[in-house]
Order: C-alpha cells, then structure tokens, then sequence
DNA sequence: GTCTATACGCAGATAGAC
DNA sequence: GTCTATCTGCGTATAGAC
C-alpha cells in the first residue's frame, strides 16, 4: 500500500514525464506541473526540492518503464530477430506522437545536452538500455560483440533519424516507409 | 560599401547564430549575444526589436548559407553521385562539432517546433533546400520524382541520426563508420 | 500535507539622455 | 547609434500559516 505522499508522488512524476515529452524540459516551468495535477505550486516543492530532482525522477522512472518492456518483449517473443522487428514496430505504433512531440528518448536527451548545469548523463542511459538491448539480439544472431554493436548502432541511428525527419515534416507515410525499410534490413542481417 | 548599422547587424547576426548553435536558442539570452558582440543590451534593440526578429534574421542567414554551399558543390562537382558524397563528406568534415553541438539544421529545428508562439516552418526551409537539392542529385541519376524524394529522404534521416546520436555518446568513430556506410549506399544505388 | 504569500533573479522589452 | 536606467512578467525557490 502506497502512503498518501508516495501516491501524490507519482502523480507528479507522471505528469511531469507526460508535460516534458510534449513541451520540452526547460519550456515546462513547476507552474505548468501542478496546474495539471491539480496542486499548489508550494505544496509541489513537498515533494520536489529543485527542477533537477523532478527530472531525474522522470527519467528513472522512463529508464525503468523500458526496462520492463524491453523485458517482456524478451520473454514474449522467441526469436532475436522478431524482436528486432518489435522494436521498429514500436516506432509505428507511436507514429503519431512522433509526428508530434518527437522520440520521447531522443528529443530529452538532445534538450538536456544543451542545457548548462545538468548532467544528461543519465538521459543518455536510456538510450544505452536501448543499445545493449539490440546488442544482445545481434549477438544471439551470432555476430561478434563489435559487430553487433555497431549494427545495433545503425538501428538506433535510423530509428532516431525517422523520429526527428518525422517530427519536422509531419509526414505519416515518410515515417512508415522509412521503418518498414529497416525492417527489410533487419530481416536480411 | 556597408553602413555601419549593417556591418554591426551582421556581427550581431553571426555571433547570434554561433550561440544559437551552441547554446540553443531558448537558451542564449540578449544578454548572452550583446557580450559576445561587445555592445550593450540597449543597443542590441536598435537593431532587433524582438527574440523573434534576430532568430529570423538567423535563419535567413543560415538558408543563404545553405544555398549559395549547394550552389558551389552543383557547380563544382561534374557527378551527381560524388555531389552526394560530398554532402555526407560534410558531417566527417564537422564531426568534432556534431559531437560538440548537433547539427546546427535539426537541432534548432526539433527546438523551435517545441516552442510555442515559433513560427517553425522557417527552420524546416532550411532542410527543404538539403532536400530539394539531394531530389535533383536522384533525378539526374534517373530516378522518378518519387523514389528520388525517397532517397533523398533516406539521406537526410542517416545523417541526422548520426548527428542525434554522435552528439549524445560523443562517438567519432561512430559517426565516421555511420557515414561511411551511407557513402557505400550511395554508390550502390 | 497542503495552502498562501512572498522573495529573488533573470529575460524580454522600453524610454530617454548623449 | 550607443549608452544607462528602468519596467514588467515569469520562473525558481522559500517561509510560515493551517
């Protein structure tokens, strides 16, 4: 049973996580937070010290949310290379966020880098659950450690590249094309 | 001969786009481009009534940038195919500050579409020029109008995934071996 | 725990002297 | 043209009542 300030807790975070995807970190300001949830601006600093302390909350609360789904699509899905196909299908499903707000792991990552006095550090860690992810598949396919670094890189890379293309021409159909090709060469590694 | 207000408008212009680049727009205050000009913030607004004025006037520089480079390599460079490899040659060329910064296209672009009361429409101009360009390159190779626009699409997500992506691990063999490859699709087709 | 009130700094923007 | 002084609003953050 969570306590009445645990509760409120992850309200806070889910708003905050859903308000940071769509307007920005630095464009999110403590007054946007709590109007949404409903609270005051001073009882909002109960539960949050400073905007750093909200951010890393929301972000170890994305890193554990992919966490748990890249482990269910492990135990769900048999083959390394389905899973491959999982991952850019993910892309599809979300497609018409992207078009709006961008990659949610992307779009945080390139704000934060920019931002003096944060450490993206740990922005950066979402993605490399992403990447050692995709690594172990390719290495499941039997390709060496490099190797399967390297093509788990080039996934990223295009998955990214459509999110941000996506993103700024708004384009539905660019953005399935370009994922249905990855799948193609995922199939042919 | 320029006026003296042109000649500092066109500092403030440069040393603005400098910061923008690496500091973000959001980011980089009045006072942040005044310093760097060595002019009072007063000053600064005889020139540029608003954040949005001296953001267009960026813009605009950067476009003209953009056309007169692709004018030079259309002119320049005899094959379509080698026009191509000489705009993935571009990111080799700027990899330490795609690692730095981004790409100074996409990076402004994903920030000004979060940005409310932007008209962002500007910035994704300056990546229709890229692409328009790279369509031509496909049509003189004889491709129809369509693919050409998918392959130039194709492009564009490579590159600013490289860019995405060697800005967050700071990676220069990994945008190196990214590029290259892309180079290798290039050729093939 | 949640609230109101308030301090403080910074950014955008203006007025007016020189 | 360039400056200093100043206004205004917003965002972060704190204090203290309930």
């Amino acid at each position: 049973m969570l306590s009445k300030a645990e509760t409120m807790r992850n309200k806070i975070v889910s708003t905050a996580d859903d308000l940071f995807y769509r307007q920005g970190f630095n464009h999110t300001s403590f007054s946007d937070i709590s109007k949404a949830v409903g609270i005051s601006r001073g009882n909002f600093y109960y539960h949050f010290k400073t905007k750093d302390d909200i951010l890393a909350a929301v972000i170890e609360s994305r890193k554990s949310g992919i966490a748990g789904m890249l482990g269910t699509w492990t135990a769900t899905i048999p083959e390394p290379k389905d899973r491959l196909i999982q991952f850019v299908d993910m892309i599809i499903g979300h497609e018409e966020n992207i078009k709006k707000y961008g990659c949610p792991v992307g779009s945080v990552c390139t704000e934060l880098i920019k931002l003096k006095n944060i450490n993206y550090s740990d922005a950066t860690e979402m993605i490399c659950l992403f990447r050692d992810w995709l690594v172990e598949q390719f290495e499941y396919l039997d390709y060496s450690t490099e190797k399967s670094e390297h093509l788990a890189m080039h996934i990223l890379t295009c998955t990214q590249g459509i999110s941000l293309m996506g993103q700024a021409f708004k384009d539905s159909a660019y953005i399935i094309r370009e994922a249905d090709d990855l799948k193609d060469w995922i199939v042919k590694q």
